[in-house]
DNA sequence: ATGTTATATTTGCGCTAGCAAGTAACTTGG
DNA sequence: CCAAGTTACTTGCTAGCGCAAATATAACAT
């Protein structure tokens, strides 16, 4: 099999193996890396693809609703939102467009704040919410948690949070 | 401990756990399965960053230039390199536009097909690459292997390489 | 030979994403 | 009280990505 492995390694891991080669990372090495970056893309991909195909949102969009959802009045500002999320607040500014446009929620002054905007979950965007989030609960459970077994369950939540745990938010701006 | 990860799981899971709630996923699910996600947007925004600012390569690109750089003279056509890298072939078409302008591989008509292109690697193409692989598998090293023992290696190559098994390429068209 | 179907590539469009610049409003030091 | 600096948001721009349509060539069946 390692024969099998390397040549898989080669395949998938060719953008960091230079001619001099092989020696750069180990082929178990590789596959951590390569394996990672590739599930994530395809379980993206295709999660992603079915929330839009049955409720027309985004990842991003689910996310930024179910934010709202769980929050006091269904009220959360922009800002908050974006830090929350790791987006920019500019992109958070166009996902709320969009939600805002198919009366999701609602953009309204703070009181406290005449700069501030919160947004706010409308009736529709709270039933929507659930529906999506079902869609996609049931998307993961099926296009991951079964293909893997409690122990490698286990072990993947202690490694990430352990990698993500020195947390600077993914987003600067 | 238990009760900090229960919230570290609402904020970081919000997206899928309803108002009625948790019963959705435990909590190591939902921290394996954002942990992934998250923890590969991490690593790609700071490793192209790198990549981008050293050598003005994307992600994409050097795994290109990559791929030319172990073909057989240099070249492969663009079909092969789109099915390869998972991308739609109409990326990897403008991908190479840009890698063109730079000098860094040529468009040549194929011999034996004249509908095909081959993508060829330039000298200056081959030497770009061989930098940036340098680049990147130091900047894969810091962000991500400094940060994991050998066991979790083992254990990640392991679960991707499973996961990643009835691999139908990602990419559709 | 020739029409049909399949393959290879390009181009137009729409989406997500971030950054930079612009505007409005809050806060603070003098 | 007001000028300088900070914060909140919006808008214009760029880049990556895929899909769908257009074009050109190949392969195949009649």
């Amino acid at each position: 099999m390692s024969a099998m492995l390397a040549g898989e390694v080669a395949t998938r891991a060719g953008y960091f193996l230079g001619a001099e080669g092989v020696a750069c990372l180990s082929a178990e090495q590789a596959l951590a890396f390569t394996g990672l970056l590739e599930t994530s893309r395809r379980l993206t991909r295709e999660l992603e693809g079915e929330l839009e195909a049955k409720h027309g949102l985004s990842f991003s969009a689910l996310g930024l609703l179910g934010r709202l959802a769980v929050a006091p009045r269904g009220t959360l500002r922009l800002t908050i939102l974006a830090q929350d999320m790791g987006l920019s607040l500019s992109r958070v500014s166009r996902v709320v467009d969009g939600l805002e446009e198919r009366e999701l929620l609602e953009r309204q002054q703070c009181p406290a704040d005449a700069r501030a905007i919160n947004a706010c979950l409308t009736a529709r965007g709270a039933t929507l919410v659930r529906q999506a989030q079902a869609t996609h609960g049931a998307g993961v459970r099926r296009h991951f948690f079964e293909k893997l077994d409690k122990e490698q369950v286990r072990m993947l939540a202690a490694t990430f949070t352990s990698l993500l745990d020195g947390a600077q938010p993914s987003c600067v701006a």
